[in-house]
Formats: structure tokens, sequence, C-alpha cells
DNA sequence: GCTGGCCTTGACGCCCACGTCAACGTCTAC
DNA sequence: GTAGACGTTGACGTGGGCGTCAAGGCCAGC
């Protein structure tokens, strides 16, 4: 089959082939008018390396899967190699989870103390916004770095003429 | 002072504020000699620029935060174009993180099956599998780049004549 | 013969936050 | 006056995975 057959059952783009040609990750044999030319076998080296991909593999870390898919194995992760590839890859999802869950706690804390000073200095400016509003007065810490002052606007626009 | 000296004290670099001057997001006054020229109050925004940058925002999720501060407002968050930053970036990174934990499994799972089919393979080619190897010499895995030796082959080549 | 659809190579564009180099101006110290 | 530390603008490079032309070859059907 040519180029395009095999983008449209594979669900991708010639141009994608052509680059994955380039990275030597899947060559193409040619015909008598240098046409590219695939077969099954190579439906197959494609498919491994997308679903790789949609696991966020790196075009690199694909090829020990296909390696050995060519090499004759069943699967692609049949080899050792591509197994140290899945374990690497665990590795960095953790480390990633983990250092976005941080991340998400630390902005989770920042917009919740933002919200309270925001609401803090709305009561301040005796702005009808709210009842009783009992606690009113700006929580005095709860790490706040920021200077908790001037009260007045509480909008973008310095000037509230 | 100087660019130089505020890429010191905040520990970036020149290269780094000239990039920000180009996209708006920190303007320089200038002296006569064609010197940029800041102050504390810019050295105070471009702390408030790496500190989101730390988060994984991106430069212009970050100009809210100095508007605001340019604004004359207490904090970076004080305005709530930033808090609406904030929760864009919350619900980006609930997203970011439950995909990531789906791909986790994912990954976890082939190479768990994958390892269950070498194991199998293994076993039924009688390869000795080697002896109790109980905690001798090299750590069965937990994390080892290099390949741990080859029992027997097991490596890329198909060879299995 | 001609149209239209497929194919070829080559080369630049994109996104993002800068790094790096070049060629040159400015100021201070000796 | 000269070295050297700082500053200036401009332009290209990086990494990843392609998208998007451009200019042309090959082949089937009418």
């Amino acid at each position: 089959m040519r180029i395009g057959e095999l983008a449209r059952r594979a669900g991708t783009t010639t141009r994608t082939l052509r680059h994955y040609e380039s990275l030597g990750l899947l060559p193409a044999r040619r015909a008598g008018n240098g046409y590219r030319t695939y077969d099954e076998d190579d439906l197959r080296l494609l498919r491994q390396i997308r679903v790789l991909q949609e696991f966020g593999f790196g075009l690199e870390e694909t090829r020990p899967f296909v390696e050995c898919l060519r090499a004759g194995h069943p699967a692609g992760d049949s080899c050792p190699a591509s197994l140290e590839v899945y374990r690497r890859k665990l590795a960095e999802l953790d480390d990633c989870i983990a250092r976005l869950r941080h991340v998400r706690e630390e902005v989770g804390t920042q917009l919740a103390r933002a919200e309270r000073e925001v609401a803090a200095l709305r009561a301040a400016a005796n702005v009808p916004g709210g009842p009783p509003a009992q606690c009113a007065l700006a929580p005095p810490d709860t790490g706040t770095p920021p200077n908790a002052e001037s009260p007045s606007d509480t909008e973008m626009e310095p000037s509230t003429p």
C-alpha cells in the first residue's frame, strides 16, 4: 500500500509518516517509481507508535517498541528495552503527578487566601455586599506575604471618581 | 537600578527581562544614555511573574497579576481578573492530573501484563531462569537503567530457530 | 492530450521562553 | 587612552511533532 492509504488507515497524515521515516522510525520500501510502499506489518508498527504517543511517549521512546516488533516479537513490549521505557515512564509520571499536585495545592491555597482578602477589603469598605459579616476585619495572618491594607476600591482601576 | 542588577536581585537574566519588556509585561524607563532603568516596584512585579512561572503559568497568564500590582493594589491577586486566572489554572491542573493518572494506570497495567508475558515466554522456553538469586548481586529491579545482564537471550534478536 | 489525484523532495512556520552570538555604544578606573 | 565591565539592538537557535506551502513527477480515465 502507498503512503496515503497507510495514513488513512492509521488515522494520521502522510506528513507524519514521512517524518517518522526521516527519524528512521518507520522506513519504507520504494516502488519502481519512487513511491513509498508499506505492508500490514508497517501498519502494526505505526499503530504501536500512535498508541504510545497517546500515552505521552516521545517518538524516541517508542523506538524500542518498534524495533522489538520489527525483530519479530509478538508484541512491542516483549523486549527488555521496552519494559525499561515503561518503567522510566511510570517514574516520570509519578514525579510529574506529584509536582502537579503540589502546585495544585499551592494555587488552591493562594486562591482561597486571595478570596478571603478581597472579601475582607470589600467588607472594610462598607460595600453592601454582605449581611452581618461577623468575622470582618482581615484575618491577620495565615501566611499572607502581601501587606493587606489600603481599603478603598477593589477593582482594577485605581481611579474611582 | 539597571537591568543587570535587577536580574541578579530577581535571580534571572537580562535576556529574560528584555523578553518581558518586548511583551509589554515589564516595560522599563530609559536613562539618558538609553539604559533601562528599574525601581523597587519593578522588582516586585518581576517577583510576582517569577512565582507564577514556577507554578507553571504562562507569561500571558501572569499579565493580570502584574497589571493589578501596577494599578496600585496591595497584591497581584487582589483583582478579579487574577482570581479568574487562578480558577482557570486550578481547573487545568485538575484536568491534567486526572489525565496523567489515567495514563499512569494504563501504563502500569501494560507493564504488568508485559512482564507476565515475558515471564511466561521464558518459562515456556524452559530457560533455567537463574538460581534462587535471592538478594544476590544487583538489586532485581526498582529502577535499574542498565540491562542487568542477560540470563540467556531475551534480548532484542529474534533468532528463535 | 489533458485533467485530476496521488506521489516526490525541500524548506519554512509554529509554539514558548528564553539562550547565544554578533557588533557595537557607554561609563568607570587606572 | 585604554581595558574591562556593563549596556544596547538584532537575529538566529532550541526542542517536538508535525502543518503548510511550492514545484514538480507519475499514472488512470476521458
